[in-house]
DNA sequence: TGTACATCAGTGAACGCGCGTTCACTGATGTAC
DNA sequence: TGTACATCAGTGAACGCGCGTTCACTGATGTAC
């Protein structure tokens, strides 16, 4: 917050180091407040001991510099739930490691889960095709696939499959996030009890 | 939002009325705009055809009146999950019924619902404590005890299947209200995929 | 029934604030000769 | 090696805006006599 040195001014070519300290910048003061428009140009300016012009030097207006900080907080995700596959044993371990991975992610990083997955996000461009590509979610279809060809889950639509256990993971997620203070049942607990769930009815043919 | 036109000042007894009016005008805005930020004192006002000012007789400030504006709205959710489950033939038809209630009043009002359930709500004073009274949650409790003795549901801990449920049924409604444009399932195949397998789950009496 | 008065719902104008953004500038860095 | 000059990263001051809220007021409604 109290940065406010005045900061040595960049060689001719370094611009970019400061582009990267914005983003940093606003990414953990996003993190700080939990809140985007507690995020303002001037805080991030100086933050980073610059004056708030400055910013604009590298980001046509505020909104590209949001944009800038969801696409490093969907990168982390990304490299998280990779991680968390690497040292699965099949392809239902590697669904609940996905899904572990993915709950403590956001469970670690509140607000910024909040705007990757709870926010508003006006402009329908962004961050809706990006989340198809995103490995996160391609991971978690491939792993369904691969779960069904192995016969450890009952055949069927693998997007549908994935789509359920997003929702899964991300209801408890987000509900922890929005309602903190609710009384919660221990957080391994829920986690087992929601996510051994729909592993049963993954496996099983169809329903009751 | 022109409703310009000079309103007819209340009779000596009848300051509710107003009170009245300028909660569902809240509750409209909020449900155009979709955003607490973007409703305004002054944008209130003006729909109810009064002057900023004239607010203040009625409430505090503008915390106040969001809270009155979320109280109207749980009222709301509670109202339609007990008519659904008034018509349930047993408590998993019961569960089932709400849950669905649930996603659909979720859906419909999906501003009312971001403000309820997926907000920051700063004090955690007022919805938290509310929550636990809602009977929106109570009646899922009750239903799953209920269940559980008719032995359709495996014996347990009913606050943690309750969370479950609740997680469930909103991890689909909040993600499908944050991300419109992603490509969804049809919804009755995502729901009855979810939530079916939270039933086979609860009805087998433990873990794969 | 008619008049003087108290009440209080609603008004009009203004306050201070923090915001995103613009604009003319400065002065350190690098280059040409 | 030394000087004049171009570049461009960063500055300082200001803009217009909409916001929540305050304050002294007005004037219709109701009441007392």
């Amino acid at each position: 917050m109290t940065t406010s040195q005045r900061r040595r001014r960049a060689r001719r070519g370094d611009g970019d180091l400061l582009r990267d300290e914005i983003v940093a910048a606003a990414s953990r003061l996003l993190a700080e407040t939990g809140d985007e428009e507690a995020v303002s140009i001037r805080g991030v300016a100086q933050a980073v001991g610059v004056t708030p012009p400055s910013i604009y030097l590298h980001f046509p207006d505020k909104t590209t510099l949001m944009f800038a900080v969801c696409e490093e907080r969907f990168a982390a995700l990304d490299r998280v739930s990779r991680e968390a596959a690497a040292t699965a044993s099949d392809p239902l371990d590697e669904l609940r490691r996905r899904g572990e991975a993915y709950i403590r992610f956001g469970l670690d990083n509140p607000a910024h889960y909040r705007i990757l997955f709870m926010g508003r996000a006006e402009p329908p461009s962004y961050d809706e095709t990006r989340l198809r590509d995103a490995s996160a979610f391609g991971g978690v279809v491939d792993a369904v696939e691969r779960g069904m060809e192995a016969g450890m889950i009952a055949a069927g639509d693998p997007h549908l499959a994935a789509v359920g256990l997003w929702a899964t993971v991300h209801g408890i997620t987000s509900l922890m996030i929005a309602k903190p203070h609710f009384p919660w049942p221990p957080l391994d607990a829920l986690i087992d009890h929601v996510l051994c769930a729909r592993f049963v009815a993954l496996a099983a043919p169809s329903r009751p």
